[in-house]
DNA sequence: AAAGGTTGCAACCGCATCAGG
DNA sequence: ACCTGATGCGGTTGCAACCTT
């Protein structure tokens, strides 16, 4: 555990005239906080009375950040469970970016905490991938053992996301003009986490060791976040749209506490049923 | 042992939303 | 309807500890 510095990133701040402090919090700050909720019961609370309250010359804001964060005692401390990162794993490929959302649902953890974690994992998966694609054996990708996290496909294989970027640079706009859709089209993108954003209704596909999986992200109803259709239950249209031929399992959204199964996509039958997307899928034969 | 690079994480920033005046 | 302050959230930054050379 760090020592935080007393006077913190910028120690000018520490002068007079009620200026606000910041960087890390001393321990002295960290005390008189922690005696001020104990003492309020911590009800009620308006941040900034807070602040000023328990002495403290910061914003309510970095007192609220301080307490959620560090500070609370109900929180958890050390290295996430096995069990806490298949949760993550899960609820991520659900919810995306949503933080606190997945923080809700791990006792103890803060959003803060989780998202550091996926951002340092997403980093190290990524740096593997990319020192695998410029070895000279990079057309035999080594692929990490299959994240299956309780019957979910993350979709988001970093193999995958390379192939996309690296391998393929002109599939997105080969896609893109292929795809007679009816709706808008955004083409595939690297988002800021290292994943790659497929467009909405495109089917988001991975790849691992066993083979090939996937699912379809709002295919039939932009507002709604999740739709996991298997591969048996779309067809492909002759103007390439897709059709639900059985609505059986996703006649709804998903919901908080609902447990989705993603069934497996063989490799063969996307091809074949996705045929427009063969710009797509062609790197991955052989693999 | 020292220098440089990498990692983990605490904290800040900016934006969105909401409530109260 | 508009303004303002508080709060919450996700993205980003920066620093200390750790690791590698």
């Amino acid at each position: 555990m760090k020592m935080p510095s007393p006077f913190g990133k910028n120690n000018n701040n520490v002068s007079s005239n009620y200026k606000m402090r910041k960087g890390l919090w001393s321990p002295e700050e960290d005390e008189k906080l922690v005696k001020y909720m104990a003492m309020s019961s911590g009800q009620g609370q308006c941040w900034s009375e807070v602040a000023r309250n328990a002495g403290l010359q910061r914003g309510g804001k970095s007192c609220r950040l301080r307490w959620i964060n560090y500070l609370r005692p109900d929180l958890k401390r050390g290295a996430f469970s096995s069990q806490e990162k298949e949760v993550i794993l899960h609820l991520h490929s659900l919810l995306g970016n949503r933080w606190s959302q997945i923080a809700a649902h791990l006792p103890g953890r803060t959003d803060n905490e989780i998202k550091n974690f996926w951002n340092s994992m997403t980093k190290k998966r990524l740096r593997n991938c990319s020192s695998s694609l410029t070895s000279p054996n990079a057309s035999n990708l080594s692929l990490e053992p299959r994240d299956v996290m309780q019957g979910i496909m993350p979709m988001r294989e970093p193999n995958m996301i390379a192939m996309f970027m690296d391998s393929t640079p002109s599939a997105s706009s080969t896609v893109a003009q292929s795809l007679p859709l009816n709706r808008s089209f955004d083409p595939p993108v690297l988002s800021a986490s290292g994943y790659v954003n497929m467009p909405k209704f495109m089917p988001q596909v991975g790849m691992d060791g066993d083979g090939f999986y996937g699912n379809c992200h709002g295919i039939f109803e932009e507002n709604r976040d999740l739709f996991i259709p298997t591969l048996e239950s779309i067809s492909i249209e002759e103007d390439n749209n897709i059709k639900v031929e059985s609505m059986e399992g996703f006649e709804t959204c998903w919901q908080e506490g609902d447990d989705l199964k993603v069934e497996e996509w063989d490799l063969e039958e996307l091809k074949c049923k996705l045929g427009f997307l063969s710009p797509l899928l062609s790197p991955l034969e052989g693999c």
